[in-house]
DNA sequence: TTGTAGGCGTTATCAT
DNA sequence: ATGATAACGCCTACAA
């Protein structure tokens, strides 16, 4: 059996492609009931369906909207994920799952091809790089993919004007700092994500800043980093609590940090959170059944991925949205009496 | 800026859009090197890349492959997506994720999708229901499909018979019952998945076939069901052990169960592998930092994923591939000693 | 109410 | 070594 197309269906149907492509359109032309009917079973017996890819070259731009995600086997990718792909199925679009891997250059490289296969849009899961290479590469794609009409909107910091979906980092980086001073904590450590990318960097300030506030002294051997992944929070918490010995509390740049984490203070014979406290930034799925169950700061990743269909599909100049966040207490947390 | 086509280019470099496309697609016709020069500058300078639909049209096949999931934002599904897209991208695909939200009727909506945008195959990674009308209907697009050139590969028992790339769902669950027993368990609770998915049937008929070989009793009061998710593992796990009283383990059909299901445990007031054991199938990643880190049995999601776009792509009439498993030991099962 | 014809961006088959 | 031109499958003025 070939590929059927309009033209079969119309030849079997004993009618002109016109009245077919009107009649699987549904356009609200006026066609003839009987006509209708010839066609519609002309369809069913061929089992036609419309070639998508030559709708898109007449109508020149696709239904399929691009995502590209550093790692789609992360709760936090994967989050977004669901909430774009059934975001954009309930509108008609399908999406491309790019997974960089964490490599910068496939970013890039995943801008040409979803350009090539002219996507609607793409939606940046990802944070961007303090690199200035890695930034103007960037701007260039988005300068040369917005003169085309190509609509992009991240859902973190790219360090660049950009429109976007996402949450202040700063301030969520404070907040969760906050948190354990007010709860009697000055020993805080904190593990972040990686060094260069701004999401991380933002987290970090903020952690400062509250520290600064609270006229609590910024102790650098406190800090140390990750790649936001749960064996990055591990290694990372496990070089950080052999090295300072008086801290009482840790701050994770986010959930998977604050996994690894914990596996590395239990192993190393501490317990959650009567020695050490454990706060983190995220609150994907598996927040609520660690052991202890983890106090983290909610991020809407769901929403936020159907969020960024929507600022696609009825773009309009967009600058941005920020979604407000809340810290979600459990039990990682132990309130200090000084 | 419009989108520029390649008469575009031909019109700039002053040749003829047939010597363009040559050019572009490094055919080894021989080619002037002053005029490939002049088409390369021109490609440059309009920036130009070629429409990826216009190509599928001509060519009538897409290089697109699509991924049917269950959950994207579950670790099980996002390892096999991660080898799925990197496999796919490293051999010049792109992949469709869809998302189907443990919806039968939207999975059968995505095969018509997919098949309109005339993917070169598709991906199954959740397994099949024990439906009449959802095999039939599954049996149908099968046939349309493969009839049409369209590849089709499955990660997990559909019931029906279709090329594959898969583990021993029975062996499986008999392997991690032996486990338990040969450790001198025998009042062994188990925790499936969804009673029509044949991924959790042929599991829990290998956990009651190990039962039988060595002479336990079945009762089914120590089986209750799930639907593969951390939320309704705690859910089972809390309503089993709330039944039954002399459990000393409890078998859980995937990870994500056994993650619910520790969280139930613990909630309960018993602790980790001391008043009961935990094993489970899968190794996701956070099974590694579980608390205790998990005991369970392997099963190589992002290898599969990997090989079902090779099966695809080198497509050969392959019956199937079983890819063999082994249990990980970590710290969620106790020897007894009786 | 229905049909004709041109064009979307490519590639491939002929010519030249 | 290069160029015209006809598809590929669809949509949409414009006619009839």
């Amino acid at each position: 059996m070939k590929n059927v197309s309009i033209v079969d269906v119309a030849k079997l149907a004993g009618v002109s492609i016109t009245t077919v492509s009107r009649v699987i359109n549904n356009v609200n032309y006026s066609i003839a009931l009987k006509t209708r009917e010839k066609v519609m079973k002309a369809v069913d017996q061929l089992q036609y369906t419309p070639n998508i890819a030559a709708q898109g070259l007449k109508k020149s731009f696709s239904n399929i909207i691009g995502l590209i995600v550093r790692d789609i086997s992360d709760s936090y990718f994967g989050e977004i994920a669901e909430g774009v792909t059934n975001r954009a199925s309930q509108l008609g679009y399908l999406a491309f799952v790019c997974n960089t891997g964490r490599n910068p250059e496939d970013e890039l490289m995943y801008h040409d091809l979803l350009w090539q296969h002219r996507v609607k849009g793409i939606i940046l899961a990802g944070g961007g790089l303090d690199q200035v290479d890695y930034k103007q590469k960037l701007m260039s794609q988005l300068v040369r993919h917005e003169q085309c009409g190509l609509k992009i909107v991240s859902l973190a910091p790219q360090g660049i004007e950009i429109p976007y979906v996402m949450i202040n980092d700063f301030e969520a980086g404070k907040k969760v700092t906050e948190y354990l001073i007010e709860r009697g904590h000055t020993k805080i450590g904190f593990i972040g994500g990686p060094q260069k990318v701004f999401t991380s960097i933002e987290r970090l300030k903020g952690f400062k800043a509250a520290l600064d506030i609270a006229g609590i002294e910024y102790n650098k051997d406190y800090i140390n980093r990750s790649d936001f992944s749960q064996k990055g929070g591990y290694e990372a918490c496990k070089l950080l609590i052999s090295q300072v010995e008086d801290l009482t509390a840790i701050c994770c740049a986010n959930d998977n940090i604050a996994i690894g984490a914990m596996s590395a203070i239990r192993e190393q014979g501490f317990s959650i959170p009567k020695d050490i406290s454990v706060i983190s930034i995220g609150d994907i799925k598996e927040a609520k059944y660690t052991n202890p169950p983890l106090t983290t700061l909610k991020i809407p990743h769901y929403e936020m991925g159907q969020m960024a269909v929507d600022v696609i599909t009825q773009w309009k100049e967009t600058v941005g949205i920020t979604l407000s966040t809340s810290i979600f207490e459990r039990e990682s947390v132990r309130v200090l009496n000084k």
